[in-house]
DNA sequence: TAAGTAAACTACACTGGGTAGTTTACTTTT
DNA sequence: AAAAGTAAACTACCCAGTGTAGTTTACTTA
């Protein structure tokens, strides 16, 4: 970190961000005042303006610089040498990790709530945020070249996936009805998952 | 249909809760005034109150009451002498159908979107509505008994078929951004999904 | 059949409170 | 001195909910 000296105005665009965040977080997008978020932030509601010319270009914004920073995972190529098992193991356990954690589930929330019902133009955009090519998806089509997996329909295929992992492990944290999984439940649920899915696949 | 004759008051009480579905499907619960909800159903915004005492009253009505006409499913119970496959690819369409319909998914991102940030108790209410035993789970529970499965944990099985029937049929659906699948699409999915479902619980 | 009645509906004005966004006059930081 | 901050007041709305006076409907009685 060689930046360290931050102007008193990019603190304060930082603190009106935090502010924002946390007054979607509590009480969503359509019931956070400016007032509200300018309290929260410890700012005045004319240096919100100053730095968002807008309510909608602050949500917008953040929204998306939220979710973009999230959404970088690392690669992972297949790799002939280790065991499938062993290697979408690892990719699962890192995609759960995501998927688990606090913040993301926040954000999409946050997120989702906004866009329900939100004009087509607008949820058109926000979709095409999430329709990135995944590490998953990568690594499958490389399995299935290398013939170790014999899948007809990648992209279903990976849905499948999501859809094992998301039913207990996202969806249940999403409307509050249960806690993130532990460590050790992310792991079974990875393990379970991993093994339907190969029985299934496997060449 | 023994009843024919409807009072006015009826009638009037109808149009109030059709025009407000059709606000919240249109504009959410959030942006759906009194005056909107009246207007669409053709009603003195007077006799809305007449009928509901608050906002809040006729949206917790509404929600309620449409989420449980959805739910009304039939049961299904095992049967011994029908292959497994048959029995759960019946189950599965019927499950499926439901939740393939354009009503039933428009309700549920109302409700979704109304209870996101809505305080606990009221999310711990709605949410009762849905732990309901399904006529999956008890077949499920039929069938491990029969000895036909091999299933140790009844409750995640049951989440791991949801999980792969919504993850393509319904959540993407709920953001509207794929539209609701075909028949022939949920058969082919029902297919798949009992496919790799058995193939790795069956007995 | 005609008049009467109670209940429900309508239009409309109004209260009280909230909100987005603007502006002003003044202060602090750079 | 310029740039960016602050508090506070102000405009121009929107909304939930109420009160009122007049109208319509469905049903009953004469």
């Amino acid at each position: 970190m060689v930046e360290k000296k931050k102007t008193r105005s990019e603190l304060k665009r930082e603190a009106i961000i935090d502010g924002a965040l946390n007054a979607f977080q509590q009480f969503g997008v359509a019931d956070s005042s400016v007032d509200k978020i300018a309290e929260l932030a410890q700012v005045s509601k004319r240096t919100v303006y100053n730095h968002f010319e807008s309510k909608e270009v602050l949500v917008t914004e953040i929204i998306t610089q939220e979710c973009l920073k999230n959404n970088v995972f690392g690669q992972q190529d297949f790799d002939a040498s280790k065991s499938i098992e062993s290697q979408l193991t690892a990719l699962l356990k890192q995609e759960l990790t995501l998927l688990c954690s606090e913040h993301m589930i926040e954000m999409i929330r946050v997120a989702m709530a906004h866009l329900m019902f939100a004009p087509e133009e607008v949820r058109q955009k926000a979709q095409e945020l999430f329709d990135q090519e995944t590490p998953l998806r990568r690594w499958l089509k490389q399995a299935v070249e290398a013939k170790k997996l014999n899948i007809d329909d990648i992209d279903f295929a990976e849905q499948q996936i999501k859809g094992l992992l998301k039913v207990s492990a996202f969806w249940p944290q999403l409307m509050r009805h249960k806690k993130p999984l532990s460590k050790a439940k992310q792991n079974h649920l990875v393990e379970k998952t991993v093994a339907m899915f190969l029985q299934f696949y496997k060449a």
